[in-house]
DNA sequence: ACCTGAACACCGTTCAAGT
DNA sequence: ACCTGAACACCGTTCAAGT
């Protein structure tokens, strides 16, 4: 035992991180484990925990990388003048990347209940990225009122992560009514139009 | 050790069932244990293993009768021939209650991921009674077909459930912009006024 | 200084053995 | 038949001790 020095504490924390994105890709939320992800990198649990706070900080270090990837994806979007259809695109986009990731996007809606207080800044921020995405998309509905846009855009994304929340949870095929795209098309179409008809 | 017999099974479910409900609204979706359910109620770890199949199956029982409280509430609503008011009394309603029993609300939107499989039916059931009101207030918006009223109640009950969901979980804390309460209702007369404009 | 791994205080779940 | 509780296979997290 002791001192090893094989890789840089920059190096560590990215073989951890991408360790235990592999292993909530596979196994989902609940099968990352300090164990698991030590014996993956090859170093002891002990170490894990001079890399990270604790489990869940390093969980959020994976929900970064998930959302960073969906952010690449989306930011991409031409936004033209149409709020609409860009937001019909973004939502395509967003469906599909959930589809091909389900288990890593299950995981962003679930928690290592271990933190007791606020999700850290850092966070918040890659949270709030693609916010903005759907902000710009919405500013041709309101000319005159960035903070409006960026309120209603706020409301917009949480509603389709609410679908999307409950549909990957198996909440909603009770009725086994529509697939969540199309109801998140349905809503993102009468939103708009509630707005252009205020 | 050996038989008791003190109370039937329904009493120990009862008891079981009741006392988790106690231990969710005190310490959350993560305090809840099978030992800490068997001390609570006098008896040991693998009784509890006889009245469920596991942890998951005790939570959803618990998740059972805090949807029926929500569903007791807002049943009560009269519905006239106006949705949007209806909707936003629901809405208002809805977020007082979440608000006061925020341990237990927050605990519906995560899992004891031991469970693998599907939702069980009787789980289901429950969630789709609020839906049902939400779809008896939607009703006068189509007049035409009971099916569309029902498909729209499910996309903005979803929406509602993902703005709640998202605040409860501290995500929405980044631009500290309106209440969660302000975002539904501004979301339930967007939504409702884009059915009107359709 | 860096890393180890035994130790502590827990878990969910099972099942032989008691009455 | 009903209930027990030790046992198994895990956890997250810490920290004295090695190099």
């Amino acid at each position: 035992m002791g001192r090893r020095s094989d890789h840089t504490r920059e190096q560590l924390l990215e073989m951890a991180i991408s360790s235990a994105y592999k292993i909530i890709k596979n196994e989902g939320h609940a099968g990352l484990t300090a164990r698991k992800v030590a014996a993956d990198i090859g170093y002891a649990v002990g170490t894990i925990y001079t890399l990270f706070e604790n489990l869940d900080e390093l969980s959020l270090k994976v929900k970064v990388l998930i959302l960073e990837e969906l952010y690449s994806e989306i930011s991409d979007i031409k936004i033209g003048n149409d709020p609409e259809s860009a937001l019909l695109k973004l939502v395509e986009i967003y469906f599909a990347h959930t589809a091909k990731n389900e288990l890593l996007w299950k995981s962003i809606f679930e928690r290592h209940d271990s933190a007791d207080g606020d999700l850290p800044d850092w966070y918040l921020t890659s949270v709030a990225k693609p916010f903005s995405v759907v902000e710009q998309a919405m500013k041709p509905l309101f000319p005159d009122s960035d903070e409006d846009a960026k309120k209603a855009a706020r409301v917009l994304w949480s509603g389709i992560h609410g679908i999307a929340s409950l549909a990957m949870g198996g909440h909603l095929d009770v009725v086994s009514g529509e697939s969540p795209e199309r109801m998140a098309r349905d809503m993102v179409v009468r939103y708009v139009t509630g707005i252009k008809a205020a």
